[in-house]
DNA sequence: ACCTGAACACCGTTCAAGT
DNA sequence: ACCTGAACACCGTTCAAGT
């Protein structure tokens, strides 16, 4: 992907002015089965996306899925770049945003916004991948950052900090989703559970003789199963970025 | 990549043992120019990935840069996949490893792993793309985190935390870098800087009616330059991180 | 032991043509 | 306006063959 060709760098679907006259109408003709429209595209390329990973995931693929030859989709959606741009979008517009007028602590709805992304992200591994490739400014992406934006507003930050503390925490947050997706995927992939593979690699790593069983990245369950903890480690950090950003503020 | 082919789910390089035979001797047979051997492939690989980017870094291109037929790598290397990890570890023997002995403080060392770390990442662009697709086990990798695990060791950090709060600030360490280099990569495909296209991104943003100019994002350079204000931003979040998992201890 | 040539099974996408 | 068919210019990789 990311503009095989150097020749015309690829612009976000989002910065090319729309062509207006393609693939308008889907809705109006009535959704009946057979018809195609850049919706029903976009719908269909995300349950493709979480059914079979992206490395599965072909314009020819789609296609056939949708009962079309490949090059119909191409009437509708320009190229594959701009097609997994806005099935990223369709997926940010799931994760679930608090309600402003609860009047609940800006802190507690900086975390459940962070949770309510990794959540989003860790449902559709793909979109994480794909998050990192590209601009991420659809529709649904601002409203997020919107939403993050009026959150972070209600912090006792000086509004110069503001941006780079929000900066912070979802940089954080994208790490931790991006290692925890892999993992899980890494698992699904050996036919394990993530554990079982974790423990596996782990195996591994202990007989080699380059590292001297240097302690650490595992052995660490008392009780709890992997999974427990990853939640419990990724509320800890947010907290420790959270109370060291509000370190030495009046609030 | 990543195992197109479902039948059999790949396995790490690191964890595949060792093809003993092939390609062992290429350093023996003295280093004429002519000869293939492992290191020359990997060294060749990285260079390529550097000068075009991933996107452009076939196999077919790498053998042709080695005067050699495709298939002949396929002799010292078992795939792409391998290649890739491979590359990875050797850039990953790049990164600068603070002196042990220097009786720094842990936190500065830990505070100079992370810019390491970051500064290699971003030298090779394509690196933290594969560090978020594979294992990261090999031996160059192992030895960073070793290192990072010495460090982390000298901290006042509970025993039980030390995991978690290295896995934080690298995890952390990892969305800050994989932005970084997107913008920066962004920028040199648009063919400007990466200012002059957060720039122009900002200014067609600004005009969508989505977002109603909500503010953030850009308008806070007051004479620095964008790479300053990134650099500051980076560090200030590893204080907060670490000033946070301090927080309550007695040293 | 090492390297080649030809081929296979794919990709995304262009382009001219159909209806 | 919408969809198709054939083709192009690629991929990674297998396999049998050369030296």
């Amino acid at each position: 992907m990311a503009a095989k060709r150097a020749s015309q760098p690829r612009r976000s679907v989002w910065l090319t002015p729309e062509p207006t006259t393609r693939g308008r109408r889907g809705a109006e003709r009535g959704s009946g089965a057979g018809h195609l429209d850049r919706e029903k595209i976009i719908a269909t390329a995300v349950r493709l996306l979480d059914e079979q990973g992206d490395a599965k995931f072909t314009m020819r693929a789609l296609a056939t899925e949708l009962d079309v030859t490949p090059m119909s989709v191409y009437w509708y959606i320009a190229n594959k770049d701009d097609l997994m741009e806005l099935a990223l979008d369709a997926v940010a517009g799931e994760i679930e945003l608090p309600d402003p007028a609860a009047g609940r602590d800006w802190r507690e709805d900086l975390r459940s916004l962070a949770l309510a992304w990794r959540r989003t992200m860790v449902a559709h591994p793909w979109a994480i991948r794909s998050y990192g490739e590209y601009l991420n400014i659809g529709p649904q992406s601002m409203q997020f950052s919107a939403c993050a934006q009026a959150v972070i507003a209600r912090s006792p930050l000086p509004e110069a900090e503001r941006p780079a503390a929000l900066s912070a925490v979802f940089q954080y947050v994208y790490g931790f989703t991006s290692m925890e997706s892999r993992w899980l995927e890494y698992g699904k992939e050996a036919g394990r559970t993530a554990d079982e593979f974790l423990e596996e690699v782990a195996g591994s790593i202990a007989q080699s003789p380059e590292i001297a069983a240097g302690g650490g990245l595992m052995e660490r369950h008392s009780g709890h199963s992997l999974g427990e903890m990853r939640d419990r480690d990724f509320d800890r950090a947010l907290d420790w970025l959270i109370a060291g950003m509000c370190a030495g503020l009046s609030d």
